[in-house]
DNA sequence: CATGAATGAGGATTCATTCAT
DNA sequence: TATGAATGAATCCTCATTCAT
């Protein structure tokens, strides 16, 4: 049992390794650049080693991501499920975001060339937080705190202008900062201006 | 000279051949799936020709590329110049990219790997059709048409979203139908929303 | 002494259990497209141990295939060794390969590639059969019932086409039935010719 | 006019060049155990001139082969025609495999593992030699100079036993003499005896 | 004795680019 | 100028075998 015990560490160990440093990379230089022996030397490990664990290229990248994925869901969920202010809601989406900017910029940029099951996942968290939004919003509107407009066009608007960003990180925020802080500002005030009634924002 | 002439015509023809047959591909299935070779076979050229022409792969997407972005600019400006109405002006913007609905589309989802001349360029031509749209707001504001908000922000959510639906084209219009069809409204009355003031749209 | 005894015991067990199922495995796929890991999985075992009992690949191989030529040498000796009439023998023999068809197709289609060792016992495992042949013929030749033939060269003959369809079984039982019960008559008859005087079978 | 003539003989040589080296290769050690590497090596280009030349290696295997049988069956195709003495014939045929015994060798062998077209082609080439063989019999039958057999099984016979010999060349000829060679007489001898009437061969 | 994680050489194939003609 | 044959680095993946536990 001791044995086995080692043996299954190993095993996660050199597994959460080939995860961790492939994070790493495809976060750097985005999955498509990144070789499966980049991935192994950079874990110090046979070339083999890494199919012994995710049998292709391609499963490995899913793991990656969703594992990720799972993981930032999970974060969230605590802190987003209570929150009733839609400004504070966005500022905690966009704080997560700029924490984790590089991996959700590259998600960004590679979303084209991922496996199927992958993409999916992706829209299904992206379709969580959108929930979280529609919610919080729906209730405004209710109470008559925010404008009857049509929120899912609206939370289009936002999620597609994030992406934006995220997507042309390099470019709107050349030196290696966080383009999500940069525009953090522009992007809540812009979409509180899309929710308050007039005279709410500005006097 | 005729003998230099005709040379240099059939040079200027095969290069054309080349840069047409070149958007035709690049348009149907993305300039990273496209081998040189896909290129050459369907001018009828020898593989080498295209490298005499354009050096690089690169290069002839950046041709390719430029030249089709600048027609497009060519083709708007006296369409664009004269209109006033921003609303008009939205809806003959998008029934230009569903005319060249593909083209964009791939520019949307392969910008990242675009050469950076092509990237600075295509942002250029982005800013072009953006002073069309901010001049107009500014001149609604002016007349208290228009609220008075931050137009720059407010056509980055516009752009963002176009961008959106454009790299999702196959998720959101999963058939061949246009996607910028399919969401113009959407995409209109959310953007005038932004703009008129309350009671305007809707009483 | 007890404890030796039980692990002995189950060392043996396991070494069954591989032969077993590699037999089963080979003579499904045959051994070239089957890997130790096929097997070792087949067995619920590491594929480690494997290794620990056969050494390698080839020795795994050559043991299962030398245990089942054996076990069908044994099990032919008793009912061959009385046998006087040549096409009782015969039919003996087809029935017996019809029974283990496909072992015998793919000692057929993969003698090439087995060890050296393996080759002489499957070459010696022929020639047993090859002399009960030989002496029945051999007496019947004596007793004026045959022709003088050449037998060695006869038997070749009959061997031949015998491994002949084991090796093209797929081609001449297209279907999964038995290429032997397919050809037996053909087969019969066309090397009772070579040996019957004429008027002897047709008259 | 002159410089394509230069390039396609240019490619010619170098396709011939492969198919020759390649051929040389495989009747030495097989087509299994044969890298791209090994041909490319061997004729001294640049591994990816292989695919250009043929897209696969099972393209290559297949032209390879087609090639050789196509140069025989033209070759024998004359001499056979007129033939009209079944000895003669027989001989005519061992004395061609003799010259060409290895490359007959590694089909008989890795037959299986060829690509279905060409598993064809071969199946045709031995149905055209049995067809020279079938005529010539059936006439002699007729004219009562051969018995009354089933002169299909006569030759599955015989066909039978030049695999055999040729598949275990290595075991009947294990020098690197020729195995033909050794066991014309043999099968010469036994085949005739199955055709001809008692009393013809033997007084 | 058994385990199973790790190894790493080896294989087929692709494709932008070069250069002799 | 045009050709197109040739290049060769790079890529993903397989599998018999080893060895620390």
């Amino acid at each position: 049992m001791v044995i086995i015990n080692k043996k299954i560490e190993s095993k996660i160990k050199t597994r959460n390794l080939i995860l961790s440093k492939a994070k790493e990379i495809f976060t750097n230089q985005g999955m498509y650049k990144t070789s499966t022996r980049d991935i192994s030397k950079a874990c110090g490990i046979a070339n083999g080693s890494l199919f012994l664990h995710f049998g292709t290229k391609e499963n490995l990248i899913s793991t990656v991501f969703e594992n990720e994925i799972k993981r930032i869901a999970n974060e969230l969920r605590s802190e987003f499920e209570s929150e009733n202010n839609v400004e504070v809601l966005l500022e905690k989406y966009l704080t997560l975001l700029e924490k984790e900017e590089n991996f959700f910029s590259v998600i960004s940029r590679e979303f084209q060339f991922f496996p199927d099951q992958l993409k999916r996942q992706i829209i299904s968290f992206e379709t969580i937080i959108r929930n979280y939004f529609y919610s919080v919003i729906e209730k405004g509107i209710a109470l008559g705190k925010y404008k009857d407009i049509n929120i899912t066009s609206t939370l289009t608007f936002l999620f597609a202008t994030i992406n934006y960003y995220l997507y042309l990180k390099e470019i709107h925020a050349s030196d290696e900062s966080s383009v999500i802080k940069k525009k953090k500002n522009e992007i809540c005030s812009t979409f509180m201006s899309m929710l308050l009634k007039e005279g709410g924002g500005k006097i």
